[in-house]
DNA sequence: TGAAAGTCGTTCGGATGCTAACAATCTTTA
DNA sequence: TAAAGATTGTTAGCATCCGAACGACTTTCA
């Protein structure tokens, strides 16, 4: 990642290209450094953390959210990993399969599927997370705490508006 | 997206999870609120402006980058995009394939592929693009002008360590 | 009450993306 | 110069992901 041109020159080049027409381009700064920013984050948690667990990102991502609100509905999983619920039921497949989690019908609402964690998918989040935490520590170390409150809110309010518009 | 439960309760049940260890919440939220975002964003660029346009998130960034700084190479383009070259393969047919960019063998290099757009690609961008940018500057409007190089230079810190470790 | 509408998780088909292996080409080295 | 090494784009095989259609179930409402 981190494109071989600085932001400035691709600025001059787009202006040049769409000249006489009124271009955002701190907005377009924004977008662009938002994506490349998750791609070489992402890319970086697999790469050191996720990769000898032997999880995809999907994977953490899912085993995660259980494991902070278990027993969760597996619509909940899907929308607050940001998924597809079809791509859910691929993953939770294979996480039940190594044992990792479990599924149940609930009692209440018979369409309901209920994901809770088996005590040996419990013991890896435990040594899990707080490992990927040092990493998250790590790749933010850039940015003192109240810029990281900053950027956490400003983003916070970018998903709010996509989400619903 | 857009998670049902907010940040604090999040906190709340990690901290309880892992009492006794300590827990770095202002980078967690960052990381987590990046990939929010990032995909929220995505999904509201596809579903508004690309869609129309039958155009996939990968496929824009690559027209994106080529009417940039065309002629380019094909490894200068993967390498903007934050896709492996493999992928690139793919995409490079499907748009050859539309008529709206050509390859070339360098006459230089002959491992090296250069990449333009046809007229009608060009074209295409010409209208795309500011289209593509009144959604970025819409998506980011819950900012102000300077919180937007606040954020943008912090992502891009972010990138470049990641991309660095 | 009972039929229509809504919601849920799963399945299916297809698109997208990656790693590893490869052939073509260039560079280094002795 | 000739062989070994490095680099590039493509291919092949595989995993992941999504939208649409579906069956099971619940809610609505007349």
């Amino acid at each position: 990642m981190a494109g071989a041109h600085t932001l400035a020159e691709t600025e001059r080049q787009v202006s040049e290209l769409l000249k006489g027409k009124t271009i955002d381009f701190d907005s377009m700064a924004v977008v662009a450094n938002l994506f490349r920013a998750a791609s070489a984050a992402r890319n970086h948690f697999e790469r050191t953390v996720l990769l000898q667990h032997d999880l995809s990102w999907t994977a953490f991502v899912v085993l995660w959210v259980t494991w902070i609100w278990e027993p969760i509905e597996t619509r909940q999983i899907a929308e607050e990993g940001g998924f597809s619920k079809a791509t859910l039921t691929g993953v939770l497949g294979t996480l039940e399969g190594r044992k990792l989690l479990t599924r149940e019908k609930s009692k209440e609402d018979g369409r309901l599927v209920l994901v809770k964690l088996t005590a040996s998918g419990r013991k890896l989040m435990d040594k899990l997370f707080p490992e990927f935490n040092r990493h998250e520590s790590e790749v933010t170390s850039v940015l003192n705490k109240s810029k990281k409150q900053e950027i956490a809110e400003a983003l916070r309010l970018i998903t709010n508006y996509a989400a619903e518009n």
